[in-house]
RNA sequence: GGUCGCAUAGCUCAGCUGGAUAGAGCACCUGCCUUCUAAGCAGGCGGUCCCAGGUUCGAAUCCUGGUGCGAUCACCA
């Protein structure tokens, strides 16, 4: 029985004795640095059951304690708080077993064990991993472990987005521009000897602007020629910009292309400030189509600010300086919507997509190839960054799963067929709206997909529980996901959970990796290592450490610092990340408690006498008293982190017990003293201290070094 | 517009299921290295806990309404 539960039962007791009345819970409170005692009773509550005065209530109880209770060695009552002093033998006592503990704060798991997966990451392979991705690594691999040290049996995850019209980009790229050498052989990331996953987005950049320069090409032409139709047009007084298009060379597709264009243009902007445009009767083209001499004009100049808009931005013209930013947004807006699907190699990679999905050996092999470039890419970025998994899924596996659910379903009733085939679920009862599950050609959309791969986990690992770590832009997603387990009747869709995480921003806004703010995660490792060794250099600590474990160390607390510094937030805050300012490695970091912990290994290494035996009688110091009450709170902590699935409750614990500590370190000495009893206790006092820093950084996937 | 999330010191953040005079770090100011590592310690300065109501003996915390910021509302993933 703890010593909670033991008060808990004593207040009882006395409430009985005294007022004959019960009470149904016992409020505590660690009691504030201002007063004396260890934890505090909160009397204001019992007030409901016994009419009495507080503080009278409070002495009351406070001397039945005292009397009953051998750890209570003495009270005091301020207002409704009845502040309780724990006897030095309890905490020793408690100490010893802490001490002796070598999985202190961790629940032992057994086949019993609730099994939880935990996914994160999953990346998509045309692209390098980034700041977003560390966020989103970091937390899953730290609530993965959390969980586990709270008694689950844990499965880490991820799931990895290799199929699609991304990669299929990049495949496009490399197959048709990148530059061959003598041999005729097309450049390798070996050839080129940077990491894969670097090379591959690399070529994802490249497809992009290859895409950019065919747009514009074919924009610019069909420009060139509407501006030419146009002109000849008003030469012959013909105010007709339908006709004159139809006439000019402007091939069919290209025609339709701008003729969607400017009816959406009109038709749900209108920015022309001619109010008379707008009532006058339109299909496609035609409500330009006007022979009020009166208006020719107007309706000219309102022309020719689309097309010149239009010809402007493609033609990389000025069209910002004469233009508002609103009108340009919407003209590129429909042009890049209506004219994407003309592009060649856009094209080529949506044919590319469909021989993916047939089955072509070239395309397979030509998508293997390259998707392993990518894996091991990432590999090497995800040992950097000590992350790991257990299983790897890949959605070109399952992203054919959940079709037959989705059958099962519509049996249960729980989906419904629309009339055109299509499969939807019927939220709105929950505040939801109808969602699709598949289309009406029967493939399938990310939803299915995502019940589908749900229930292929249960059914591959037995598990009761999942948690996918994906940031807050897809509550809504989640939300449904859940929703629709349950409704098709998955005993364990009830301990699903989504770690929901705030978005990582730069000061410039978000991240985008088409204008190339996007902040590298194996250069923002790199960087943060580089600053690690600028400082341990400036402070000149290391002697007697080699280059290869200097460089080591430099890691440790570069990492440290990073994930410290993303971890300690609340992982539904979003956070803003300032490279300029970088990461600090003083205050509340990972590198100040990562030095806590050097310094008291320095310690243990100068205690060169045998500490081993538990002290059983001592007159315990107030700094380690305090001590001993934040070691205390370890497990429930634990527990805490992994019921809210939150790696900063951890964080903050091990803050808080770091600050205790060094405050102690400084005050008290610790080998210097005489007694032989009190020095062993206090070098007993920082090993447990160190042993319960480096389980709770254990938890945050941080290393902690030997010496900084 | 509907839904969801966030709002605490100049900045970055804690504050557990409601409890005492709201706490840290950074920054700024003062002290402390001939004693176990000064990436540290001791102290100072700094608050309309977004606003307005409500519940309660008691509200930063719970409820309602509002304001601001973000996300989302695709037969994209």
């Amino acid at each position: 029985m703890n010593i909670q539960e033991t008060l808990t039962q004593k207040v009882n007791e006395a409430v009985e004795k005294l007022h004959s009345a019960s009470i149904d819970h016992v409020e505590f409170q660690a009691t504030r640095k201002e007063f004396a005692g260890d934890i505090t009773v909160v009397i204001f509550p019992m007030l409901r059951q016994v009419k009495t005065n507080p503080v009278v209530l409070g002495e009351a109880i406070g001397n039945y304690l005292k009397e009953n209770v051998t750890e209570v060695a003495d009270f005091n009552v301020v207002k409704g708080f009845l502040n309780i002093v724990l006897s030095d033998n309890y905490f020793l006592k408690s100490f010893n077993n802490i001490k002796d503990d070598t999985n202190y704060g961790s629940i032992k798991t057994d086949e019993n064990s609730p099994k939880i997966m935990v996914e994160y990451s999953s990346p998509n392979t045309n692209k390098p991993l980034h700041l977003g991705h560390i966020r989103n690594n970091l937390l899953g691999y730290s609530v993965a472990e959390i969980l586990k040290a709270a008694g689950n049996t844990v499965y880490k995850t991820q799931i990895i987005n290799d199929r699609g019209i991304h990669i299929c980009k990049s495949m496009v790229a490399w197959r048709d521009l990148s530059p061959r050498d003598k041999n005729g052989e097309r450049e390798t990331p070996q050839s080129r000897n940077i990491k894969g996953d670097k090379f591959v987005g690399e070529y994802y950049v490249k497809f992009d602007k290859e895409f950019k320069y065919q747009l514009n090409e074919i924009i610019g032409d069909v420009v060139n020629k509407i501006n030419s139709a146009l002109n000849k047009s008003i030469e012959n007084q013909e105010f007709n910009i339908y006709k004159a298009i139809k006439n000019s060379e402007i091939s069919e597709e290209y025609f339709d292309a701008i003729g969607k264009s400017v009816k959406e243009f009109y038709g749900f902007d209108n920015l022309i400030s001619e109010k008379e445009i707008e009532s006058l009767p339109y299909s496609n083209l035609d409500y330009i189509f006007i022979e009020q001499g009166e208006k020719i004009e107007k309706i000219k100049s309102s022309r020719d600010k689309f097309v010149e808009i239009f010809g402007d931005l493609y033609l990389n013209k000025s069209a910002k300086e004469k233009f508002s930013e609103k009108d340009i947004r919407k003209v590129k807006a429909l042009l890049d919507k209506n004219f994407t699907n003309v592009v060649p190699i856009l094209l080529e990679a949506q044919k590319m997509l469909q021989l993916w999905e047939a089955g072509d050996e070239d395309v397979v092999a030509l998508w293997k190839k390259m998707n392993q470039w990518v894996y091991d890419g990432f590999k090497e970025t995800y040992r950097e960054l000590g992350v790991d998994f257990d299983k790897n899924y890949y959605e070109s596996d399952t992203y054919l799963l959940g079709k037959e659910v989705v059958n099962d379903g519509l049996e249960k009733g729980v989906f419904y067929r629309k009339e055109d085939g299509s499969v939807w679920i019927d939220l709105t009862d929950e505040g939801l709206d109808e969602k699709i599950v598949l289309r009406a050609d029967g493939t399938a959309v990310y939803m299915t997909q995502d019940i589908g791969t749900a229930i292929q986990r249960v059914k591959d690992f037995d598990i009761n529980g999942m948690v996918y770590t994906v940031g807050n832009e897809q509550d809504y997603h989640f939300k449904v996901l859940f929703l629709i387990l349950k409704k098709l009747g998955f005993e364990w869709a009830n301990h699903l959970y989504h770690l929901s995480y705030g978005m990582v921003d730069l000061p410039s806004g978000k991240m985008k990796s088409r204008e190339g703010t996007v902040v590298d995660a194996d250069d923002l490792i790199k960087e943060m290592t580089k600053t690690a060794q600028e400082i341990s250099e400036e402070l000149g600590k290391l002697d007697g450490y080699t280059e290869e474990e200097k460089e080591k160390l430099y890691k440790t607390i570069g990492l440290g610092a990073l994930k410290y510094y993303i971890l300690k937030v609340d992982p539904k805050k979003r956070i803003l990340f300032n490279p300029e300012e970088s990461v600090d490695f003083q205050g509340n970091t990972g590198p100040f408690i990562q030095y806590t912990y050097a310094r008291i290994q320095s310690i243990l290494r100068k205690a060169t006498f045998n500490y081993q035996e538990d002290i059983q009688s001592y007159n315990l110091h107030e700094k380690e008293r305090e001590l001993i009450k934040q070691l205390q709170l370890f497990p429930e902590q634990v527990q805490q982190a992994a019921a809210q699935h939150s790696p900063a409750l951890i964080a903050n614990y091990t803050y808080d017990l770091v600050k205790e500590f060094n405050s102690f370190y400084q005050n008290v000495s610790i080998l210097g003293v005489d007694n032989q009893e009190e020095k062993i206790f206090r070098v007993q006092l920082a090993k447990t201290v160190a042993n319960t820093i480096k389980s709770a950084f254990e938890l945050l996937g941080i290393d902690v070094p030997e010496q900084m």
